[in-house]
DNA sequence: CATTGATCTGAACGCTGGTTCAGTTAATAT
DNA sequence: ATATTAACTGAACCAGCGTTCAGATCAATG
């Protein structure tokens, strides 16, 4: 037998990025196999390397597409200026954003280790400019007297790391809403800024 | 060859569980193999077998005694009673214990999905004692009205999340001292706990 | 209906993985 | 000195790895 009725290349492209994606989160790069992937496609392991040069190149186009959507989102979006409705923003886009991709999430921190090294500096410039932005919001605030924070660039990857951190126990189906989660954050956010904080 | 002269079980064990946390730490559990680690002791892969019964044990013994060391750290600590005080020191003993052990920190938090099923549990067990304490922290402070925050749960999740990051950026030799770090820490975690928030 | 090209199979390639073990060596005890 | 044993080597085992490719199959085209 070859080639399944049915099939066709606009299917089993998605269906082994999505299949890849799914495996990584769950064992790591190094732990899963082609095979694994393929079969989970419903392929032989031949099969992916119509749409991939290597299994590499596989890790490499999710996370690589990932921040490159990660920036554009946030390109697209309408900032208030105010700093304080700012920081809300943010952090309301954050959350959703990393809630909806959590598989995502995982494996951009923990797969960095297993890219080529021009690979990894292709992912690492494009992590540099999202935190610059997170940098630069709370820069303005602390300038314009909104925020009052110890060290504006600690307090940034302080900010992150809280925020992202939301994913390793987050469930759609639990105790909160994801509208909760958000309203949740941004009194956390703005307590840590030093919102309203005495001089 | 055999038995190079002065090699001693009591030399070759501890190198072999070093080795392994420095490679695991690096390259990642599933990416490292039993023939690089006894390489990096000065030994034959054969060797490590005297030490441990498996990959899986390596991996296992790392993470139960970085967690039980945690717990029985803590546990001699002298807690101030009053909740700012508590907080305070919580804050530096948490970031005092990671950034001295920054890649049994990472291994912790990454490796965790290459652990068999029971294996796992027994890490999940300490590892929610920890959060406990910290949970049972902030709910006192909340309860005494010293902590404003929006949910003592998500707060304690916020709070972990946004110390433990630090090792993630942190170098002895960079910008900040530890003592500095602390200190900005322990403001900033005042400052999301709510200490001194109108109500 | 015949042909073509995209899509996939199935088997193979060379290599490396964790693990085992008979045998060798060096430290210790007698 | 000799015997004993803990510590280690070196080779082997087999399963599984990523990757390749000739050939099979199906969908689309004219």
């Amino acid at each position: 037998m070859a080639r399944k009725t049915g099939s066709h290349s606009e299917i089993t492209g998605p269906k082994i990025k999505q299949s890849a994606l799914e495996l990584f989160a769950r064992y790591g790069f190094a732990a899963v196999t082609m095979r694994q992937i393929a079969a989970r496609v419903g392929v032989q392991a031949g099969a992916i390397y119509n749409y991939t040069p290597d299994k590499q190149a596989l890790l490499f186009d999710l996370l690589h597409g990932h921040m490159a959507d990660l920036l554009a989102r946030w390109a697209e979006e309408q900032v208030p200026s105010h700093p304080v409705a700012a920081l809300d923003h943010f952090v309301a886009f954050h959350l959703d954003f990393h809630i909806q991709r959590p598989e995502l999430v995982f494996i951009s921190y923990m797969e960095l280790r297993n890219l080529t090294e021009e690979n990894f500096k292709a992912i690492e410039e494009k992590r540099s400019r999202y935190e610059k932005i997170v940098y630069d919001m709370i820069l303005k605030g602390v300038l314009s007297g909104d925020f009052k924070v110890p060290d504006a660039k600690i307090t940034s990857f302080a900010l992150i790391a809280m925020l992202t951190g939301v994913v390793d126990w987050f469930r759609e189906d639990g105790r909160l809403s994801s509208e909760e989660l958000t309203r949740q954050y941004c009194a956390l956010a703005r307590q840590t800024l030093g919102v309203n904080a005495l001089a």
